[in-house]
This record gives structure tokens, sequence and C-alpha cells, in this order.
DNA sequence: GAGTTTGAAACT
DNA sequence: CAGTTTCAAACTC
């Protein structure tokens, strides 16, 4: 798809133009050093590893955060994405814990057409695998100012910040005040996503939105072609740096325009958007917001507040509070929420990555790995319709779901359930057996859609993926703006996006996440890391480096994002 | 698009 | 904690 401008005649210098102006050197000598490898032809078969580990170790140090911008993620992404662990490890693997060593992938839409490409075909060449240093001067400030310590801030306290930061948005403001890159804030409670939740999704950068994550996270994606960023910025700051933004939802990454729009009315209640019903299985997969009449969407029952985020125009909702506007309330109602059920904003679907068996769950026919938090309580959908909660996040009953005649395709509640489209005809009870066939018929289809080359790969591993975007969704909910896993808090967006389905249209894009990849921080995994598994304009995934570990077929070629501690409710954050 | 069903959330 | 009510999504027609 595009050419490779590694060459003959290409030069480091020519990728990193400016590099000497933007590096600073602990002497002379590094800068002479770094000065004649920039001069070196670029041989194609060099590593980034390898020309990193020709800079001066003080180059990479000295708290900059490096970018990697890679234009082409179909040719040479995967040998980034490689070297990049290799990167972390040799420049010292404090960095990729501290705030100082941000290291951002930027990937570009491979998929551009072709007059893009002739448009910009210059600017790849330049930009292509180019190391963008920048100044981590925000995040040290941050890191500063959200720890008392002077050294890095641990995951847990990041976490803590994150967390603060949600109940106390003023605090965020600070961030954007203070330059903080604009951008669209994202959800990632959801990003849980990687909720996927585990699967974080990060759905279309294309739209030249940026997801945007605390201001302790690491990572930066952004699409090179229209310079857009996937940012870890407050959200709050975000909001607040564009003029544009209405108080729209941030964390929305939808695909349709009117979402954005700016200047528009947010009253929702406008018949324009009667989203749902038009939202058919392979049709775009427009943002389904919520379309509460009662509630002022202010109760969980919305699924936009539920989620963490702000209702915007595609919503239906009347007499909504959960705008911008009237973020007191919002934050004020939560707080009311959490102090009565601390965990209600918490990723409903949790994944044990040890995957220890939970009682009941029968290991070889269960996604064990995840299970619904609280459990369910069907009594007539059988678990097979995703009135059920278990069933809609794509897991299996467990013991602790309080449902009756359960059927869910994930994994029964007794473990004797048959799972997903392995399910054994004959298993099926004569009487639900309509019923039940449908749905893993339904199942099965969508499943070969969506993950066509992992059609073939067990079910029970497809299933044990439940924070990504399973396949049975009809009317699968647009996500709210990418899949994604996230730490902490963040999953909790993942989550209600997490609802692995609303992301279920997007998932199509991310493929499965690997178990192995889903929320440690669920678990109180310290990692200072989470991957996240997203996609770049066209599809691709973008993944961190840290994810490196293991192999999954799935991530080949395939990027992954690692990000930090996200808070939990970002895009509540005020907006000037 | 309207109406029904369903089960989570909220309330008592 | 259990029962009831409210609510909005999921589903059906």
């Amino acid at each position: 798809m595009e050419p490779k401008s590694e060459g003959p005649d290409c030069y480091w210098d020519s990728l990193i133009p400016d590099a000497l102006d933007m590096l600073i050197f602990n002497s002379p000598g590094d800068a002479e050093a770094f000065k004649g490898l920039m001069h070196k032809p670029l041989a194609s078969s060099i590593r980034l590893n390898e020309f990193m580990s020709m800079l001066p170790h003080s180059t990479i140090n000295n708290g900059r955060k490096m970018h990697i911008v890679d234009s082409d993620a179909s040719g040479s992404a995967p040998e980034i994405e490689d070297h990049c662990s290799e990167l972390m490890t040799a420049t010292g693997t404090n960095q990729t814990q501290d705030n100082f060593a941000n290291v951002a992938l930027v990937t570009s839409n491979s998929n551009e057409k072709a007059n893009d490409q002739l448009v910009s075909a210059t600017h790849r060449t330049i930009r292509r695998r180019c190391l963008d240093f920048e100044m981590a001067n925000v995040q040290r400030k941050n890191s500063d100012e959200n720890s008392n310590t002077g050294s890095s801030t641990s995951e847990s306290d990041e976490r803590n910040v994150a967390n603060e930061k949600q109940l106390l948005p003023a605090k965020r403001n600070g961030d954007l005040q203070r330059g903080i890159l604009q951008g669209i804030g994202l959800h990632l409670n959801a990003l849980a996503a990687l909720k996927e939740y585990k699967g974080i999704q990060i759905e279309k950068l294309s739209s030249g939105r940026q997801l945007s994550l605390p201001s302790s996270t690491s990572l930066q994606i952004s699409t090179s072609q229209e310079h857009q960023n996937l940012s870890l910025v407050p959200v709050s700051s975000e909001r607040e740096l564009d003029p544009s933004d209405n108080g729209v939802q941030p964390a929305e990454d939808c695909s349709q325009p009117s979402a954005y729009m700016a200047g528009e009315d947010f009253n929702q209640n406008s018949p324009k958007k009667k989203r749902r019903k038009s939202e058919t299985p392979g049709e775009t997969e427009g943002c389904k917001r919520c379309n509460c009449k009662k509630s002022k969407c202010l109760k969980l029952y919305c699924e936009c507040f539920a989620a963490g985020v702000y209702c915007i125009e595609p919503c239906s909702c009347q007499d909504c509070f959960n705008k911008p506007i009237h973020e007191d309330t919002v934050l004020q109602t939560r707080k009311q929420i959490e102090s009565r059920n601390p965990l209600a904003f918490a990723p409903k679907v949790i994944r044990n990555s040890d995957s220890v068996p939970e009682i009941g769950d029968d290991p070889n026919k269960t996604p064990a790995s995840a299970r619904h938090k609280r459990g369910c309580n069907c009594k007539k959908s059988s678990c097979l319709k995703k009135y059920c909660e278990c069933y809609q996040g794509g897991v299996g009953c467990s013991i602790s779901c309080r449902c009756e005649g359960c059927k869910n395709a994930f994994g029964r509640k007794d473990g004797s359930a048959s799972v997903g489209i392995e399910t054994d005809p004959e298993e099926t009870e004569a009487t639900d057996k309509g019923v039940t066939e449908k749905a893993l018929q339904k199942t099965e289809i969508q499943n070969t859609e969506d993950h066509p080359d992992s059609a073939t790969v067990a079910t029970p591993l497809r299933l044990s993926r439940p924070l990504l975007p399973l396949p049975f969704s009809s009317k699968g909910k647009p996500p709210r703006s990418f899949v994604t896993t996230i730490s902490g808090s963040a999953l909790f967006a993942s989550q209600k996006l997490g609802k692995p389905n609303p992301l279920w249209s997007q998932a199509k894009h991310f493929q499965t996440v690997p178990d192995e990849e889903i929320p440690d921080i669920l678990q109180g995994d310290s990692s200072p890391i989470t991957c996240i598994k997203t996609s770049s304009p066209n599809g691709k995934r973008i993944s961190s480096p840290n994810c490196d570990l293991g192999s999954s077929p799935s991530r080949r070629g395939g990027r992954r994002l690692i990000l930090q501690s996200i808070p939990s409710f970002p895009s509540l954050t005020p907006h000037p």
C-alpha cells in the first residue's frame, strides 16, 4: 500500500528532521555521535532498537517523551511494534513505568485512499518512523502535582489520582490549562476496553478525535494522517480547550458527524436520531445512545450515565441532565450512587486472568476467565438474550447468578452449558431447542463475520474474551469511542461500553483480545501499563510494547496500545 | 414505529 | 435483605 521509504537514499536525518534541535545531549560528545548517526544511510534492515542503541543514552533520557511515528502501518508496523518493547528495555525499564518515558505509537491509516497517498506521500516519507522527541513537561508537572513524591508515580498512586479526578473534575481543569493537547475525551472506564474492556476499543481515529486519557498516562496514539492524537490527556482539559466542544460527549467516537457538531443543540429530544432501530447488523455502526425519558439520565438506567459519559446529540433522552452544563448535578448524583454502591460504575464483567475456575464452572466448557460481577437474575430469557447481562457481556453465567433455566451460550450457571457455537445441538433441550439454536446460530454467524480469521478457533477461546465485542450483537451498540482494555477505573468505561457490545460493531476491527491482555487491573494487578487493543483508522491495531510478551495469532500484524490509568469518569469534566 | 417483554436499578 | 416499583433496553409485531 505504501511505498517503502526505506532505502539507500533514506537517511535518518531525513526521517528525523530537526532531531538535533529537539534533543538534549548531556555532552558535546553525545551530540556529535548522534549527528554522525543521523547521516548514516538508513538500511532497511536496521532495527529500531539497534538505532536506539546507537543513540547516546542521554539522548533518550532526560525526561523526554519519544514518539514513534509510523505512517506505514502495514509494512513496518510490526517491526516497530516489536522493537518498541526492545527499545523500552534498552533504554531502561524504569522508563516504561515512570512519567518521563512516554512512548507514543503513532499509526496512520494504512487503508488510506490512493489520492491521499499521493498528497501525503512526501510527508509520510518524512514522518515515517520518525522519532519525535517531545517534552514531557506536562506530564512531569502532572506527576509532581499528583504525587507528593518526586519520583515517578507508582501505578497505584496514579490510579488513586485518576479516581480522585473522576470525582473532582475541577482538578483536571488544571491539566487543561497546562496546554495539553486537545481532544475528545474518551471514557475509558469503558475502555475497560480493552473492558474490553479489557479491550479498549480505540475506534476510528480517522474522524480526527482524540482519545483522552489521564495525564499520567504515557501513551499517545495518533494518526499521522490527520495529526490526530489519542492523547493521554485529562478529558477535562480537552473539553476546555476544544472550542467546538459543546459539552458534547467527549468520549464518544461515533462515526456520526452529528455527534460532534459544534453548536448543536443539546436537546436530545430531537426526533432526528432514533438511533437504534435503524441499526441493523451490518449497517453503519452509528452511535447508539440512551433513550431515557424519566430518569433524567442521572441514574444507572441511563447507559450514558452508567458509562460515565455525557449524553450527546444522538441521544433521544428527555429532560436530560447528563450534560456538561449540569456537571455539578451529574457529579453529585454519581457520588450519591457510588456512596450507595461503590462498584456501581465498575465494570460489570470481570475477568479472572488467573484463570481460576469459579466454583461451578466447568473449565472445559465455560469461559471461566470472565464473569459478571454480580451475576444475572434472569427468569424468562434463559440467559439467551441480551436482557441477560451475562449474555450481553459475552460471559457465561456463574454460581453468583440467580438465573432460572439458564441456557447461556457462553456458559451455564451449572457449568453444564454448552459454549457458543460449539454447542452440541443435542445438548439443547427439545422444548427450547428452537430458541436456543436460533440464538446460537446467530452467534455463530456473527462470529464468523466478525472474526473470519478466527472462525476455526475453538469457541471457548473467543468466549473467554467477553470484553471484546461479541459476535452476536445484531444491534451492537456503537462504542462510545473505542474498545479498550484499561486499567483501574478505566475499566468502568469499557464496561458499559463495556458493554462489550457497543463496541461489537467495531470490534470487527479489533479482533479478539487475548485473555492475558485483559485487565489485570481488574484484579488489582499493579502493572503500570495496560494493554489496549485498538485500531487505527484502517482497522489496524495498536499495541503497546509490554503486550508483546506472549504471542497470539490474533495479534499478529496488529498493534497494541498500552495505556495507563484512566479516570473512570473523565468525560464529565466541566466545560468552560 | 408502537407496543410488549424483560430484568436491572431504585425504592420501600 | 427481601419485596415492590420504576425504568429503559431488548425484543416483537
